[in-house]
DNA sequence: TTTTTAATTTAGATGCGTCTAAACCAGTGC
DNA sequence: GCACTGGTTTAGACGCATCTAAATTAAAAA
């Protein structure tokens, strides 16, 4: 069995690499997890003994198939009880984060499945990230574009929004950015700043650094500003 | 901050100290949490030098005011859980206890408040055991008597069933016996064996272990068998 | 009262997850 | 090509929760 630990920096190990193949750094999981260099570099190194990542001295760690499927069950995890604490316990969507952090190494197979069933199985959770299916199959982490690419004129869909900085989170949603929301570009400023303007015309400013953190879709035009619905 | 197992040693001294006033053995605790003597005295003894257990050498361990307050959060975790587990995400009432014994540990307090609040601040769990409300003040854990204390031609009402024991508790389900149940004595064995009648005058027969597992209050003449409300 | 026995505690060790301090690469700049 | 520098790893330590083996104590038996 692995300790909770062990799936947490499988986790993080998993949202650092992206679609990248590089291999991620001692120094990102360990800054992520909040730890010491030496601490990652001795739980990287246990978890390349169980097989869990590819790791060369140095260069850095790669999850493999089978750490993958560890860090892919553990998100599953994270987003089912996300989207479970939002739709029938009543929390915000801002606050469920924490919560889902902890439970996700505690709940069985069972809660899992037995959660999934009565949300419906839900394909997306509260912040628009995807939660992977029951065969744990890899899904697409980086879809879209960050609102950060985007031009001036340029419109856009809301579709995933950073559910790690509670504070951040808690700010766009009361500026309105939330997934589903329609947005046009207004001005790309040339201090890492981009405004946008809601649905209801109110213009919103916000910093490179959380542009980078909304995932967004080109809108058809004429797009009415609703959640837009996953396909398939 | 308190970890999981620290709260698992005081729950299990809450549970083994009853209504008596004696210390709880160091060796009773080692066996309830399947750990050795030494691992118990050597806990036992940190939960003393923080003031959460009264702990007299060789005589055994009592909880202190806060920690039997600590206790009674942990039950009232559990408790709640069981009963969110079985209401709403439709577990049978004998497979809840070991799910709701891991999460117990690692719910927030404002999990504990929705999940209150969406079950109607109910009073008791799927078996029958009283949760103690949210200022954590002491319950009765030992109301009624034991179906084992009952002699031949008595009328009771199955109030509480011990809930430790998936299999136990899956025969009595079995059997019929559940909380609510109106039970004639039938016949009160010397070999330290139970007989009991059900309302369709169906016979069970309970070895005298299981018997004392049963808590029961006596039925007036004429009850039906029917849940008997919690008063107030 | 003395002896025996059973429970309890002490002693010493292990694995995990973490730290700080020190040694060590690897790529960069001169 | 060689020294610098920043990230990485090694070395050594600590606290927690656990173990086994040995010593101790309290209670029961003789
Ligand atoms: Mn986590
Ligand atoms: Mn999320
Ligand atoms: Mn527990
Ligand atoms: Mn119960």
């Amino acid at each position: 069995m692995l300790s909770a630990k062990m799936e947490d920096y499988l986790k993080t190990i998993y949202e650092l690499q992206g679609r990248s193949d590089d291999p991620v750094s001692t120094s990102s999981v360990a800054e992520r997890l909040g730890v010491t260099a030496p601490t990652a570099t001795s739980m990287i190194e246990t978890l390349a003994e169980r097989g869990l990542v590819e790791r060369e001295k140095y260069k850095g760690a790669r999850l493999t198939r089978e750490g993958e499927t560890v860090a892919i069950e553990v998100v599953r995890h994270h987003r089912l009880l996300e989207t479970y604490l939002a739709e029938q316990l009543g929390y915000d969507w801002t606050e469920v984060h924490d919560e889902a952090d902890r439970l996700e190494h505690h709940i069985s197979e069972e809660f899992e499945r037995r959660v999934d069933e009565k949300l419906g199985e839900p394909e997306v959770d509260p912040h628009g990230d995807p939660i992977p299916n029951d065969r744990l199959e890899p899904v697409d982490e980086s879809s879209g574009e960050t609102l950060s690419e985007h031009a001036e004129g340029d419109e856009v869909v809301v579709e995933r929004v950073r559910d790690r900085d509670a504070e951040e989170l808690a700010y766009l949603s009361e500026a309105g950015v939330t997934p589903g929301t329609r947005l046009v570009v207004e001005e790309v400023a040339p201090i890492d700043m981009i405004t946008v303007c809601l649905p209801d015309g109110e213009p919103v400013s916000l910093p490179g650094e959380i542009a980078e953190a909304i995932r967004v879709s080109s809108a058809e035009a004429g797009g009415s500003g609703e959640p837009s619905e996953v396909e398939g």
